[in-house]
DNA sequence: GCATATATTTCATTTTTTGAACTATTCAAT
DNA sequence: ATTGAATAGTTCAAAAAATGAAATATATGC
């Protein structure tokens, strides 16, 4: 969905035009974010797991939410848990599973990740305030419209 | 940036949430998409060149579009050119340099995909038409920002 | 208790991506 | 024209990442 050419954006129903633009605002993001990864020697499964995990997760809810396999979970937390990003917690509900815990440290390095992430999505964008705002607005139902439908299918593996 | 819980989008910048709500709605998209192309016997990066190829390009402007290196480029071309979705055409600007040009049968279902794209996105974002529309505006000035001072970066391979 | 289901791990295999060396062509400067 | 440096794409071997099957430990329902 990307896209296909500068100007053909011209007769493409609201729904193209609209996901050419997510893709091509992911892709740039995903861009700028891998930089900053590199520099900061994560991968990018590594940096998205730590985005993740502004609250404690268990590994299987993690899974489904960035669309991989237990085993993926397992190797990118590992990765984390060596670099003293993170911890694995027995959840006191259940203890065949874990909970992955940021350090203090692996949180500081996700408060620096997103706080850089805010200033690359206004370079990226170029959105001035009003339109951040009515993008986030819309955004944010997305987001949600997504949470709320897309367990089911997140949980098919 | 994907998320971190789903009632923890209060006191978050809007830059934040917005950025959240993409990679929402693009990882759905991803799962989506990746079905359809799983049914139709591509891969994610296959079902990717074939949307971007509305229009023939060169592989070099594919490789910075799609993030990736000239030698994975040739080899998705080579898997959509054996199973007869596209084909090279000597760029007559550069001898040196190929035109991707979709067959009839590459634009076909290159059209089918799209098609259902569209229905997707409805499915997966929940907006009404008033915020599609909306959504799509503001998604259509990112997209055009993005290709306007995302070039050189992209270059950067 | 017992059988079955679930959460995670392990590790070998497969898939995908990378990067360096190569061919062909262009471009700029003589 | 000729040369030398840069560019477009290809090849292929090596590295990295994702997958899936089998194993361990725990939970859950009967």
């Amino acid at each position: 969905m990307a896209d296909d050419d500068s100007y053909s954006a011209e007769g493409l129903s609201p729904e193209i035009i609209a996901m050419m633009g997510v893709y091509a605002l992911y892709w740039k993001l995903e861009e700028s974010f891998e930089a900053k990864a590199g520099q900061m020697d994560l991968s990018r499964q590594e940096i998205h797991m730590l985005v993740k995990l502004g609250q404690p997760k268990r590994m299987g809810v993690l899974a489904c939410d960035m669309l991989t396999l237990p085993s993926t979970i397992t190797a990118t937390a590992d990765a984390l848990e060596k670099a003293g990003y993170l911890q694995r917690q027995r959840d006191p509900d259940d203890r065949r599973a874990w909970l992955l815990v940021l350090t203090e440290r692996g949180a500081d390095v996700r408060q620096r990740f997103m706080a850089e992430a805010g200033e690359l999505f206004r370079r990226a964008s170029g959105l001035n305030d009003h339109e951040t705002h009515e993008f986030a607005r819309l955004s944010r139902k997305i987001r949600d419209n997504v949470l709320k439908t897309g367990i089911p299918e997140g949980l098919k593996k």
